[in-house]
DNA sequence: GTGAAAGCGCTAACAG
DNA sequence: CTGTTAGCGCTTTCAC
């Protein structure tokens, strides 16, 4: 910066002034500092400039993985905003217990970062608390915590929706399948399981433990043996509420592998709405993480800018379901069929 | 540190030696520190550290979107490295031209990074050579740049293979489905056009630009169009190469809708291997970005640490043709069809 | 093995 | 409107 105070022949407080836009600046002096800059390719360091400003400049986010769907769609929509905003974006990826304990123990965004965005954890209390101590504003991102500025759709209530578009259209056998949860990292399976449980019980139709089913994220065996319980069950479902896009997608590819036709025997449904959804033509709940990633860039700048804001706010967004191919009514019990000619014609 | 300095009866050189894990700190002094260190919830600042150090602690990112499985998996693998090297992930996303322009004139990674990856973009020699001049080690990741570092698949070479693999099968109008470049943004895909090309011309199958058709990214429209645009040839494919996984299934899709089956009468095969194309069994081209993730980080921390480090190296993974189930011979031709009835018992 | 002191590059009063 | 001055919190000589 010395060098360019000398080369525009002014003060480094004026070269500073300039490049941070403050208006008390001749014109003239602007433009020479600002030609002298962008000679010398002089670019600010953030370093320097936050050890006196005490502000980074950067906006941390706490992410579980950066190979989802969700976390790609709610972070690329949430970086414009940042750069808009001039900021930075420090990603702090958390992928198993050990890196996550050595976070909560080092805080290494302490200092570094304005504010912090968790996204998709299920936080126990003590980390929760800890992070209260962070001394920078932390926003929770798809999963609400009490007293802290929280964005997030209404899992429990999709979820449910999504049950009784499956019981609307007939079925009372319907399993329940989800990523078996890696201790604490998935908020949202939790509430969705509630919303499914929910949904049967209004309708009065008795949960059956055997119906809910657990696969690792992304295991292919995984899912062909979580379905295969449910097709050896006594009373097999007559239709699958998967907790994510992919895990639906992969429940259908095995079912179709074994001849089971979706959705004329088995219907299928997924949570997200994801891009794949429309090319099996998948019946799903929708929810938008871009969405949320605007919400909660939004909600952080204005924490860091203004430290008397709401802290406990809420933002809700909200879920929509889909209806596409892969959801029909159940076929006709066997005995009936026997009887009467082929499902298809039942309703007739 | 101050504080902690005090805490620990020491002066604030010893808190740093210690924090840093220098040798030189007598074990009784440094349990002190350390002990007060965690009492405080101490954790040093980066700014102030690099400000003197001259190194930042972080690595830079440059990308062109975050929501896309080849920068999810790329940035998922390289994450652990940079955590475990004791780095921290900045990321710049440049989604348009604007942001692109504003990115290389500014260049705000100057002096706020310790090296930079640019992931899959189309540089002009202008903006290489801005990098050049950034002060820091820029490693180009998915694209070849001459006398810089570089990791990268041979895309040519697997756009060959696969092509290859279509002509083996007995296909000689072979089309190439790409996504339309938004200028400057996609390196591989002008990469694999070439491949394809090559592979026809060695076969001696004449190059046809009618069958190579773009098609915006993402856009359920415009792959309808370009398949269109496909069938409505006087003499249309009996093969379609997509440049990538994702077109490929929105290819198949269309396909299926207007029942065309595949691979009866229309083969299709896709570049990437991504889990999606499991559950399409979709016959591809394997290539790890993960793989490429790590190679990036790994070099660039080679390059940080050591000045004198071959700057010129290019890293060159392996593709894999992976052959599923969307590829299979093309469909006898109508005339002897007719002739010997279905195509099916033509090779009986 | 430890402390004192200088200074990294910048911003924020305060004068002028 | 601009320059001078005093740190921000750390690391790094250099003494001891």
């Amino acid at each position: 910066m010395a060098d360019v105070a000398e080369r525009a022949g002014v003060s480094t407080s004026t070269v500073s002034r300039t490049l941070r836009g403050l208006s008390t600046v001749s014109p003239e002096v602007r433009a020479r500092v600002e030609e002298a800059a962008r000679e010398l390719n002089f670019a600010v360091s953030r370093q320097a400039a936050s050890l006196v400003t005490g502000r980074t400049g950067t906006m941390a986010v706490l992410v579980p993985t950066l190979d989802s769907w969700f976390m790609g769609a709610a972070l690329s929509s949430l970086a414009p905003l940042l750069r808009a905003a001039g900021m930075e974006l420090n990603v702090y990826m958390i992928a198993d217990l050990a890196e996550r304990t050595s976070f909560f123990e080092r805080l290494p965004a302490r200092r570094n970062a304005d504010a912090l965005l968790v996204f998709c954890f299920d936080l126990t209390d003590e980390e929760t608390t800890r992070l209260d101590n962070l001394g920078m504003p932390v926003i929770y991102v798809s999963q609400h915590v009490e007293g802290r500025p929280s964005v997030y759709v209404d899992d429990v209530v999709g979820a449910r929706r999504a049950t009784r578009h499956l019981i609307n259209l007939g079925h009372r056998r319907i399993a329940f399948a989800h990523t078996a949860n890696v201790r604490g990292f998935s908020f949202s399976s939790r509430e969705r399981l509630l919303g499914y449980q929910q949904a049967l019980t209004e309708a009065g139709i008795p949960l059956d433990d055997d119906l809910v089913v657990a696969t690792p994220p992304r295991d292919k065996r995984g899912t062909t043996q979580a379905v295969g319980n449910l097709l050896s069950l006594r009373e097999p479902p007559t239709a699958v509420f998967a907790e994510q896009d992919e895990l639906a997608a992969s429940v259908i590819s095995t079912l179709r592998t074994v001849q089971i036709q979706v959705p004329e025997r088995v219907s299928v449904l997924g949570f997200d709405d994801q891009l794949m959804a429309e090319w099996l033509d998948l019946s799903t709940v929708a929810q938008s993480p871009s969405d949320m990633g605007r919400a909660a860039a939004e909600l952080a700048l204005e924490l860091i800018s203004d430290s008397e804001a709401d802290r406990g706010r809420h933002i809700v967004l909200p879920t929509h379901l889909i209806p596409r191919g892969t959801t029909a009514p159940p076929p006709a019990p066997l005995g009936e069929r026997e009887a009467n000619g082929p499902a298809q014609g039942r309703n007739a």
